[in-house]
DNA sequence: ACCTGTCAAGTCTGG
DNA sequence: CCAGACTTGACAGGT
């Protein structure tokens, strides 16, 4: 099994390279001028746009191909005070420049729009927000000029004290959304509520792909813990997810494998916390499990240390290969591992 | 240069 | 029913 390798958003090698810097509501209300203040708003979201373009470039000097893109691109995007702003006019060459960087390179990048994406919410102006939330980053998806195998990964929800009902009135909502936002989605289990089982369900019912995180699967499991039940029953099923949008997509077998998320936990006394870097050991456990059935696996990494994380598993792994580990380093991004 | 409180948005818990 | 926690990078305002 070939595993790729990506971190998330921000690099920690990088000196003032933010994608995320922002500006206030607060702040941009403050401003008198508003058109000059929409201005600051585009500069702001052209330095993100400039810094996720060399955090890309540095990406793939360490031959990392995977990368998650922030979801603060463009401050105040979808704020109700500036819905007569349409930043892509302004912003749409530097998107189809990150996009076409993107495609000339191979890379797989992401979007992970943050928890006020609920579509298992009762509330109807909270669905609207959602709905208009997912709406903005697959815009900037579409500026990119990306193809639809390029997603947006979020969660089921909140479970409203009744999670049954609210799993299903996500199927329902988030069934009833149009085509192009939801093939462009992909579903994770989450570390409070819905589970990696019940995850998976909702993933088949709404034919999305599931993005399994094994951190969250740890803190969250809802008594299918043991590695025999998530290796044998469930990643099979998580893997036809994908299998089932590449042919939807009309795409080769193997063309959009799996992706998975791991961390490690932040200490024994906060476990769902995300640590400065990943274990190698309990991950390379679960990946020699599943690399006889799984031919090709992105892993992103969700560590404090972002992309230095990353390279220190990279020489964690190469020790553990020089042990004869079943493991072979491929290059700084990407290894071969079987079981 | 460094520290602290605040920030557009949601949900859950505990008082 | 409301305040605070959760989580988290970055800003603004202070020293």
């Amino acid at each position: 099994m070939i595993v790729r390798f990506g971190f998330v958003a921000m690099s920690v090698l990088l000196e003032n390279a933010s994608p995320s810097r922002t500006m206030t509501f607060t702040n941009f209300a403050k401003l008198l001028d508003r058109e000059a203040a929409v201005r600051k708003l585009e500069r702001i979201a052209e330095d993100n746009l400039h810094n996720t373009l060399r955090i890309m470039k540095h990406a793939i000097a360490h031959d990392i191909r995977m990368y998650r893109l922030s979801s603060k691109l463009i401050p105040l995007a979808t704020h109700d005070a500036l819905a007569d702003w349409n930043p892509f006019e302004a912003l749409g060459p530097s998107f189809k420049a990150l996009g076409a960087f993107v495609q000339k390179k191979g890379m797989r990048v992401s979007f992970h729009p943050d928890h006020f994406c609920v579509f298992s919410t009762p509330r109807p102006e909270v669905l609207a927000s959602s709905e208009r939330d997912l709406n903005y980053h697959i815009a900037m998806l579409e500026a990119m000029e990306l193809p639809a195998t390029v997603k947006c990964n979020i969660h089921i929800g909140g479970a409203y004290g009744d999670k049954p009902t609210s799993k299903a009135r996500f199927v329902e909502q988030f069934g009833a959304l149009p085509l192009r936002l939801k093939e462009r989605v992909t579903l994770e289990n989450d570390d409070k509520t819905f589970t990696v089982r019940e995850t998976l369900e909702a993933a088949e019912e709404v034919a999305v792909p599931m993005v399994l995180d094994i951190h969250h699967h740890a803190v969250n499991d809802g008594g299918d813990g043991s590695m025999e039940e998530l290796c044998t029953h469930l990643w099979p099923r998580i893997v036809r997810t994908w299998r089932e949008e590449e042919i939807r997509l009309g795409l080769a077998e193997d063309e959009l494998p799996p992706k998975i998320h791991a961390s490690s936990p932040k200490s024994q006394s906060d476990p769902r916390g995300h640590a400065d870097y990943v274990e190698a050991e309990p991950l390379v456990q679960f990946l020699r499990q599943i690399a006889g059935s799984t031919p090709r696996l992105d892993c992103m990494l969700e560590a404090k240390s972002k992309d230095a994380a990353l390279l220190k598993l990279m020489d964690d792994l190469k020790a553990m290969e020089a042990q004869g580990q079943n493991i072979r380093v491929i290059d700084e991004g990407s290894v071969e591992i079987w079981s």
